[in-house]
DNA sequence: ATGCCATCCACCGGATGA
């Protein structure tokens, strides 16, 4: 069973690349973000010619997130985050999934805030927002099910997981904040797949428009997949589709998946 | 220190992103 997490940086003008990246590589279930538009402009009916049921939390301009499953409708668990109710972001959305062999999966989409610039109120934000992220998770580790948190978290884990810590070093990406809320989550239990397959780092999910980014590959990687134990047991492979960030009017961002043995 | 590029909305420049 493959599960991506793709932030596509706006549903519509992605449309054609979205589309043919989901023919051309057929995850069972693809995690977006930043779908950037309100739920009444979400092409649903495009996704459910090619075989794909869909749920969204939409958002004026900005953020956005949705769940794609292949051949089914994912049934909705979760819709926001609790504990801060002023919070009108749509930045995180939850769903069971019927596995290939008949199982459920849980799936998250979550787009977890930039936070720049630091120090500031959307820093604080963000680590606000990263706390609520960890209670949602001990609540679903508790559980005891297969479970797939996956989305742009907005958090350069470790120094080999971009090209230049110099260049980065003031960013709320890779602020010791942000990579001990990060760590936290991972030291309650979850594994974050491709951290783990490639230990030497160097692997890349985003790169800038600007400076040229990608003609140089000079990117980080911040699109996670974490997985409960009863997920990582199973974990057969993972990866990033880099390819696709190459072509015409790509997303800044890969898509990033993982492949489990369910 | 800022712009670099791209997206969105809405009216063409400002906000946002990472």
């Amino acid at each position: 069973m493959k599960i991506a997490s793709f932030n596509i940086n706006g549903i519509k003008a992605r449309l054609p690349r979205l589309l043919e990246w989901l023919e051309e590589t057929k995850p069972d279930v693809a995690c977006l973000q930043e779908i950037k538009t309100q739920d009444e402009g979400f092409p649903a009916a495009e996704f459910e010619k090619i075989g794909y049921g869909a749920i969204w939390h939409g958002q004026k301009s900005f953020n956005g997130v949705a769940i794609l499953t292949r051949d089914q409708q994912p049934e909705e668990t979760k819709r926001g985050l609790d504990g801060e109710p002023e919070d009108e972001h749509s930045r995180y959305l939850e769903a069971n999934v019927t596995a290939p062999g008949g199982g459920t999966v849980r799936v998250a989409s979550i787009y977890l805030p930039n936070g720049n610039p630091q120090p500031g109120p959307k820093f604080d934000f963000k680590l606000r927002w990263m706390k609520r992220l960890r209670n949602r998770a001990s609540e679903i580790w508790r559980e005891e099910i297969p479970a797939v948190l996956a989305g742009d978290y907005n958090v350069i884990p470790r120094d080999n997981d971009v090209f230049s810590v110099k260049a980065m070093e003031n960013d709320a990406l890779m602020q010791p904040e942000s990579r001990q809320a990060y760590q936290r989550i991972l030291h309650d239990g979850w594994t974050d797949a491709l951290g783990v397959t490639y230990p030497a780092g160097k692997i890349w999910t985003y790169w800038d428009y600007r400076s040229g980014g990608w003609q140089r590959d000079q990117g980080f990687r911040i699109d996670h997949l974490l997985l409960s134990p009863l997920a990582a047991d199973h974990l057969r492979s993972c990866g990033v589709d880099k390819e696709h960030r190459g072509r015409e009017k790509a997303s800044d961002h890969a898509p990033t998946w993982v492949e489990l043995n369910l």
